[in-house]
DNA sequence: CCTCGTCGGATTGCATGCAAAGTAGGGGTT
DNA sequence: AACCCCTACTTTGCATGCAATCCGACGAGG
């Protein structure tokens, strides 16, 4: 993992990482000043780091009023979710040729880290599920070696509460998701692409089940909250 | 079509339709100072306006070594192709139930006026197909109505080579891409999306076969140039 | 003759200052 | 009492200045 060297791109992980973690919740105002303090630097970098997380879609600006996180709807998710279940199954089905057995171990580290993690008990950590469900699919996208793939997949996945948390999940559906990875694992050892892709698509469709759940969840609970607020 | 205001959109759009038409060939180096003159602004807006491309893809920037055009190898715009295969024919497909007729007459217009300046003769003008062309496939993605899968295509184009020109298309290849359009039209008129599907996958394929080969060409020319000159 | 180190010019990265757009609140008028 | 306008404050947008980095060239040493 290389740091940024400048300012401009430690600037926007940071960013990137208080809006994709929920520290600062879809719809907050996010002024310039503000920021500039909070991270040290001086508004410039600050600047530079709001353009290209609104090139990316994750804020929003509207010109001489400033950024704000962006919001999304219901029918927006789904159709996030419409399009992981076409571009990654493929993405994964390109990866299993590219995969070398020393990829396949990594891969494998991954998934059984996870089901350490995810087990429920006392040593469950929800919260480290995150970067290591980060890293795995990652690692399938960088294995695909599929520029415009990725780069597709990057900009319809950014809406950020898609690869936000594992909190919402309940747990026969953590359970589903965490055998999936084991199991894309097994295919790519077998070297079956069309078993790699079928199980994506499963994988999909379950986090699509529970991420739309928890949207009208929150939807309907923030709803209430202005209500009460008028 | 809104006029941006700041001075960093319009450098922005100024940026991308240099890049866009060819006036900036890829690999061409981006000084700041340079670009701030030849636009009439300070520095600052184009470094936002580079930033952002960057993020979109467009241009490559190296730290302390600013920027260039990006340059892409044939792999990755097969790859490119590859993608608008699933992608447009889906969002085509989309399109269909949402096209009101006042749409459908819109669209036809823009397919006619095509055929007009695409006939061969002292007529024609190649160059004022680009806008048209342009006009046609992002009325077909306002349309579809669909954020997500608009900015994965978004994502996945924006190498240049794509959109920008038709000197390339031999004849028979721009006549059927001419009537591509005009039986899209006509799919949406008769309400079939699977259709209008089937015709936007011929369309992507036809331009993939013509633009494929023009960078393959165009990637011997530099080649044996690059000869010459060493 | 080739390699390595150093110096000068050019360019980027960032901070800061100033002007313009926007927002909120109070006072006056109808 | 409701509405409008005007003023003061806040925030963004852009220009500019300075320090740090990088590239190329030249010269010394092997």
């Amino acid at each position: 993992m290389t740091r940024p060297q400048t300012s401009a791109e430690r600037t926007l992980a940071a960013l990137r990482e208080l809006i994709m973690g929920g520290d600062l919740a879809p719809g907050a105002r996010l002024g310039e000043v503000e920021l500039a303090d909070r991270l040290g630097v001086s508004r410039t970098p600050v600047r530079e780091a709001l353009s290209r997380l609104a090139a990316e879609g994750l804020v929003e600006v509207v010109p001489n009023r400033g950024a704000r996180v962006a919001t999304w709807t219901v029918a927006e998710l789904e159709g996030v979710f419409d399009l992981r279940s076409v571009l990654e199954p493929q993405l994964t089905a390109h990866a299993v040729p590219r995969a070398r057995p020393a990829d396949v171990e990594e891969l494998d580290a991954l998934a059984r880290r996870m089901h350490e993690v995810g087990a429920p008990g006392p040593d469950q950590d929800l919260d480290a599920l995150v970067p290591l469900n980060r890293a795995f699919h990652d690692r399938l996208v960088a294995l695909a070696a599929h520029p415009a793939l990725a780069a597709a997949l990057a900009a319809a996945i950014h809406p950020p509460i898609v690869r936000r948390n594992f909190l919402t999940y309940d747990e026969a559906s953590l359970r589903r998701s965490l055998a999936h990875h084991s199991e894309i694992v097994a295919a790519l050892r077998a070297g079956d692409p069309a078993w790699a892709r079928a199980v994506m698509t499963s994988h999909i469709a379950n986090a699509r089940a529970v991420m739309v759940r928890a949207a009208r969840l929150q939807m309907t609970a923030t709803a209430i909250r202005q209500e009460e607020t008028a």
